[in-house]
DNA sequence: GTCTATACTGAGATAGAC
DNA sequence: GTCTATCTCAGTATAGAC
């Protein structure tokens, strides 16, 4: 990667993650950089495709070491259901380890995700592994409509972001936030139905 | 309230409930509801002014039904600590009815939490209500520390905007999804403690 | 291939005439 | 109270130097 590149990359990621992306200018991040404004255009198009850059190397790297750590959980589970605890640390400890090793990972993600800039980010980076993850978790909860399932996963995902990207006063430890919430999805998805499931003949 | 305001009012209303805040423009509004542009900052001051209050009005509505509620509730439990489904329930259900009489509410919200301008907004309009309830949750969970109690209401808050606010694609019928939200909640808040709180003395 | 200079459109905001 | 005109700054696009 070119030096200019690179410098643009860098000051979008610390102006982005200090101040959000839609309150961060390019004409911020070109001075912050020390590069010429049409650079940013020539190297990335635009001002939203240098934000999909930003956000896919961190949730890459993020996503790998999920998938890892899920697999592993796999194996070790055999052909039983994996522990319901185990999925969840296996989707929620790299971010912290990510978080821990590099904070503007999380603070640029929740920015992103504030912003309500996701619905397609989200998609093309996170929607994989999520389904990757889901049916895992839905095989330990059986007992559940699929209805009540979905609903649920939303409850996981809503609790998930509000807690690690949120612009959050208090930061405090992420590998403890990581174990309280989940400690916190573990009760709520193993909670009895609100209309259980048919049981099949 | 002159016509000129109550027509930039709706117009606003629709155009942020369907696109979003940072995604409607004035110049959108305006052309909406057929007035002056400079009429807006007349009548508003700005288009963040403008906003504030729109979420106002929307935020005073479910604010009282919650406290009525909670009183309700308060009364019907006596010396004894509410029961914790029941402060969920003053909590979430006011927001489920006025959804559904409302749906623009809803959808406004979830632009603007989504959209990572509530840090104030929020903050005004919220927090007075969040005062009077968390202490109470907080009664029926004592074994829990300051620090997990802390963030198993930040757990809340963020299933809750993510399942009421997003812009989720099924909606389906509003008192099924708080009564799905309850329940998760409800077990989450009463998991045992990762660190159980010292017992006094 | 890379970067600079400059121009274009549309945003929110404001001063002042009426 | 309302409207016109105008200001500043945003993101974007492109022509042309190197």
């Amino acid at each position: 990667m070119t030096d200019t590149k690179q410098r643009i990359f860098d000051a979008a990621e610390r102006l982005i993650a200090a101040q959000g992306y839609s309150a961060t200018s390019l004409r911020q991040i070109i001075a912050e950089a020390g590069v010429n404004l049409a650079s940013v255009h020539y190297h990335f198009g635009s001002k939203e495709e240098l934000l999909d850059e930003l956000i896919h190397r961190k949730a890459d790297l993020v996503n790998r070491k999920r998938l890892e750590l899920l697999e592993r959980a796999k194996a070790a589970a055999g052909p039983a259901p994996v522990p319901l605890v185990a999925i969840l640390e296996a989707f929620l400890l790299p971010v912290a380890e990510v978080a821990t090793a590099d904070p503007q990972f999380v603070q640029v993600m929740g920015r992103v995700i504030g912003e309500g800039l996701m619905p397609q980010i989200v998609g093309k980076y996170f929607r994989a592994v999520g389904e990757r993850f889901f049916p895992e978790i839905r095989r330990s909860v059986p007992e559940l409509t699929d209805e009540e399932f979905g609903w649920r996963r939303h409850f996981l995902i809503g609790a998930m972001c509000h807690t690690l990207y949120g612009h959050s006063e208090a930061q405090g430890d992420f590998e403890t936030r990581i174990g309280y919430l989940i400690r916190f999805l573990a009760a709520g998805f193993e909670a009895p139905a609100v209309k259980p499931a048919e049981v099949n003949a």
